[in-house]
RNA sequence: GCCGCGGUGGUGGAAUCGGUAGACACGAAGGACUUAAAAUCCUUUGGCCAGUGAUGGCUGUGCGGGUUCAAGUCCCGCCCGCGGUACCA
């Protein structure tokens, strides 16, 4: 019978479902993890479900780890591999905005094909245990995490989350002046401790968007999603106080096992640097103000200090004489976009007309202003050492400023030495010592004596959590006097309502300021109208919603217990489950969601509501799978009509070289680059009336041949880029699964290369896979009893250890060919034995679980493959009595000798040296050495 | 600029601990079957050279050095491609 995948397929998905063959439960109250089941825990990164559906480069991490999750399934783990659905998000809403199509219908319908398209690829996961960030079921413990986060204040001497109310109990204990402060003056302190908090940031603000976006959703100024331009605003925003974390997150890297790449992008954002704060007086003032530098060995090369536009010291070092200068430069840094001071790189800056006072020398330093220095950063001012800071150089070349070398034998007449060797000169008491030497003694003077301390500082920065946006999950938040207080606890959700219109408001309110369902009745514990609004007892809920983080920060916690109403997770389930031992997805969220996932579960960790400080245990980057896209050639030479198309092995010949166009063609009409002719003329009205140079350089006008090489052809050019649309390169995984089945498509995903690699998509090789599955089916006729020979089982064993060792090591790739050697060795065994047979269906299950269901049903079982153990091998059926030894000359490979396993080194190297061959590649001449590595190599030298 | 990853036939890739480079698959060429085509099967397939041929020789993993009996793999110095990041003091 033919492999019919369709059926097969069909068959088994719905089998599965009757049985729900993948319901995983928890381990009831009474089993815990040592007479249970051991667990295991295999997520994806969720996907947003947008409005393209999946291409085939979603499901290649999708398949690993479902490959994963059967393999440690049917080894006796409990195994939990779900999947769920970041449902809210900007697409969403930009499309009801164009279209005036609730998000709502649009996510739901998105999530059904996405859902859709994920079953017919046949992966095992629980849909019991969907999640979908924007459900209010979901949402509500997304607020509930905001509500833990504002009662919450990061002890920093414990370096852990504390509940505020130990705060406001010492200060009520320790601090006299707490109780005599105003409720409001009480809150707007507590509002500098809270881990959620609200506070005026300088935030990327998206004019287009009408939103404000978190630094890793910008990229060069430019709005990742859609990029539009981004500007810098000062705005009142929630936040996550992500920074007191950071040694934490930095600490954490080390226990897990992530790629080095990830977690050195982790450590860049992050950002560390061990340095110190100087304090450096203001000539005529009393106050001095402070600085960071990772330099303090070059305190006496310092010639200028530099202030950030936005710096609060601005105003304090402003002189009346340079006031109107310094204004017209702050006015034009304001002005500037983000994207505007990338691209423009020039040195801008102004003097203040100010002085500091050297902290050592007593010497006057002139202060400037100039944006190359961040006011997020450090204290925001800084100490300009030219000499040895790049951008103090160009400063002070610029401004004609003085510069000092410290550094014996720095040549600083073109350019300054940043590099941090050498030994120290015009240095007072640091002449001499090496820079490392220097700055640990400068730090100890400076500390001595009261000038500074030494201060590491991080780059990382808290997370800006409002987004002035519909399509998120609303703030349990109202304002009381214009401060904000929590909804109870046990009035979560509170539902995103309904609104009249995506847009913002005409008062430039965000889109729930046209709700109307949307103010707190204190008293009755309930939303009501606006227009109830008295500021007595019903008060104006927060506008703004989260960002698409806020869900994806702790999703994976509730996938252990999704249907619990009482608690985020049980602490059972929790227990249980873990962590995540297994996490696959793309490299895009290493800075984003990887952060502020971990941030988000250390402090529940704190807290008590998870049980591991570090989500995920081993992570692996999926490659990208980028699209192959094709091209047509259009000859633009003078006399063209624009109707012509030059084969791709012509272009670079006369008379067509550099006068053709490359113009993408949809690669469905295309196949191992040829262009059919018929649909492409009728592809798109534009090409009509193409007309063809063919490969053999005849010009055809009107002759559609496709196929042989005897007939005329058209060959496409093609490139590796980006899958999209509009390049017409996008390959859909259903259709694959209709044309060839799910099975040859997740083989094939898995055939293309390493997981962790980017590669094209190029459908030229599923044949093959698809041929070699037809092959194997057909194995199966008639499986027969009886004893499998040795060579029978020789193949058999090979395979079982080559596919442990495959999956235990993430190198889902070399299964592939495995399977086809052993179909192909028994093929040539005309084996048909049962025994064998029945093995190879269960190793072939986690990669291709439909056909390997139906070949177990032929061995004439009537349970599931997918529940069967996993096989060992047996080293006894590997062993072979002779090893090939590949002998060498010179370390050249010249013959294979075989001898017996048993034979020790020197009897190797005797039996080499009698053979018949050793004496041809001698030729007469006696070797000088003979190196045997027994069971593998003998290289002779000569 | 900095950080990371990669570079092996016409193509995707294999070589897992320094030990036969190119497994497996695609494509291509030739052949069988067929009225024909599709499908299927068989043979060949890194390059160069010699030979009617079996075969033999040389060369070959981005480039240049080095370590080693032996290097795609380790070390040093470059080149190219991809990704991330950037006035972070």
């Amino acid at each position: 019978m033919d492999y019919d995948f369709r059926a097969i397929e069909q068959k088994w998905q719905q089998r599965w479902d009757a049985a729900h063959a993948y319901k995983v439960a928890n381990p009831s109250e009474k089993d815990d993890r040592t007479t249970s089941k051991k667990p295991y825990y295999v997520l994806d990164m969720f996907p947003y479900p947008s409005g393209a559906g999946l291409h085939v480069g979603h499901p290649l991490g999708y398949i690993a780890s479902d490959i994963v999750a059967r393999y440690k399934r049917q080894q006796g783990f409990r195994v939990l591999h779900p999947m769920g659905f970041d449902a809210y998000g900007l697409p969403a809403e930009q499309y009801a905005i164009q279209t005036g199509q609730h998000p709502e219908v649009t996510t739901k319908r998105n999530i059904a094909r996405y859902i859709e398209q994920l079953r017919a690829i046949g992966f095992c996961y629980d849909w019991d245990r969907e999640v979908r960030t924007c459900s209010p079921d979901f949402y509500r413990w997304t607020q509930w995490i905001f509500e833990q986060m504002f009662n919450s204040y990061y002890d920093s001497e414990k370096q852990q989350a504390r509940p505020i109310s130990e705060l406001v109990s010492r200060w009520e204990k320790e601090d006299p002046t707490w109780s005599q402060l105003s409720e409001k003056e009480q809150q707007e302190r507590l509002m500098q401790y809270r881990i959620a908090y609200l506070a005026d940031t300088k935030v990327n603000w998206c004019p287009a968007l009408g939103t404000v976006l978190a630094n890793d959703e910008v990229s060069e100024g430019l709005s990742v999603r859609g990029g539009h331009p981004v500007e810098q605003r000062v705005m009142r925003q929630w936040c996550w106080r992500v920074s007191a974390y950071a040694q934490r997150l930095l600490d954490g890297l080390d226990t897990i096992d992530w790629s080095e790449s990830l977690k050195d992008t982790q450590r860049n954002w992050i950002g560390r640097s061990e340095g110190a704060e100087m304090q450096f007086r203001i000539k005529g003032q009393a106050e001095p103000f402070t600085i960071f530098t990772t330099r303090a060995d070059t305190l006496f090369g310092v010639t200028f200090m530099v202030l950030a536009p936005e710096s609060e010291y601005v105003s304090r070092v402003l002189t009346d004489e340079h006031k109107q200068e310094v204004e017209q430069y702050l006015l034009r840094c304001r002005r500037r976009t983000e994207r505007e001071r990338i691209a423009d790189r020039q040195v801008t800056g102004v003097f203040t007309g100010s002085y500091a006072i050297h902290p050592i020398t007593g010497n006057e330093i002139p202060i400037y202003i100039s944006d190359y220095v961040l006011a997020g950063y450090g204290t925001g001012a800084i100490m300009a050492v030219p000499a040895h800071d790049s951008r103090d150089y160009a400063f002070a070349k610029h401004f004609n400023l003085p510069i000092i070398p410290l550094i014996e034998g720095a040549d600083v007449s073109e350019q300054s030495w940043d590099a941090k060797e050498g030994k120290m000169i015009n240095s007072d008491f640091l002449n001499g010592l090496t820079v490392k030497e220097a700055i640990a003694k400068m730090k100890q003077y400076i500390s001595e004596k009261g000038i500074g301390r030494v201060k590491v500082n991080y780059r990382l920065r808290d997370a800006i959590f409002s987004r002035q946006r519909y399509w998120g999950e609303p703030f349990p938040v109202y304002y009381k006097d214009n401060m904000p207080y929590l909804i109870p606890e046990d009035c979560l959700p509170l539902c995103l309502p309904e609104v009249s219109d995506f847009h913002p408001t005409a008062d430039g309110q965000p889109p729930l300021g046209h709700a109307d369902l949307w103010a707190w009745d204190e008293k009755n514990r309930k939303v009501v109208s606006r227009s109830l609004i008295d500021n007595q007892t019903v008060y104006p809920i927060e506008l703004c919603t989260m960002p698409g983080f806020a869900g994806s920060s702790f999703y994976f916690l509730r996938y252990m217990d999704n249907h619990n109403d009482k608690e985020l997770v049980s602490r059972e389930a929790n227990r249980y489950w873990q962590a995540v031992n297994l996490y696959i997805g793309g490299t895009e969220h290493a800075t984003g969601h990887l952060i502020y996932s971990r941030f988000c579960n250390k402090f529940l960790y704190d807290l008590g509501y998870a049980c591991e400080d570090e989500p995920f245990k081993k992570l692996i980057n999926q490659g990208m799978i980028q699209g192959r896209s094709n091209f047509v050639y259009r000859y633009t030479g003078d006399d063209s009509d624009g109707n012509l198309y030059v084969s791709y092995n012509l272009i670079d010949t006369p008379p067509y070289k550099n006068k053709v166009q490359p113009i993408h063609v949809d690669i469905n009409i295309v196949k191992n680059d040829i262009l059919d002719i018929a649909a492409f003329r009728s592809w798109s009205p534009d090409y009509a009336k193409a007309r063809f140079v063919y490969s053999d350089g005849t010009v055809d006008e009107d002759n559609p041949y496709i196929g042989t090489p005897t007939q005329k052809q058209y060959i496409c050019g093609w490139a590796v880029e980006k899958m999209s649309k509009s390049m017409y390169n996008v390959v859909n995984p259903d259709d694959i699964v209709a044309n060839y089945g799910a099975d040859t498509l997740r083989m094939y995903e898995m055939f293309l290369g390493p997981l962790e690699m980017s590669k094209p998509w190029d459908t030229n090789g599923i044949d093959g896979v698809h041929r070699f599955l037809r092959k194997l089916w057909n194995m199966y006729e008639a499986p027969a009893d009886g004893e499998p020979t040795k060579e029978e089982l020789r193949s058999l064993h090979k395979l079982i250890k080559k596919i442990t060792w495959d999956i235990d090591n993430y190198s889902f790739n070399t299964s592939i060919p495995a399977f086809m050697i052993a179909q192909s060795e028994l093929q040539q065994l005309a084996c048909n034995k049962r025994a064998v047979l029945e093995q190879i269906a269960v190793v072939i299950a986690p990669y291709a679980p439909h056909i390997a269901e139906a070949m177990w049903e032929r061995c004439g079982h009537t349970d599931f493959v997918i529940d069967q153990p996993w096989p060992t091998w047996d080293e006894q059926y590997l062993e072979e009595s002779g090893v090939k030894y590949p002998v060498q000359f010179n370390g050249k490979m010249r013959f294979v000798i075989t001898l017996p396993k048993t034979m020790g080194k020197e009897e190797v190297e005797r039996a080499v040296l009698e053979a018949e061959e050793t004496r041809k590649f001698l030729v007469g001449g006696t070797p000088k050495r003979v190196i045997v590595v027994p069971g593998k190599i003998v290289n002779i030298v000569l």
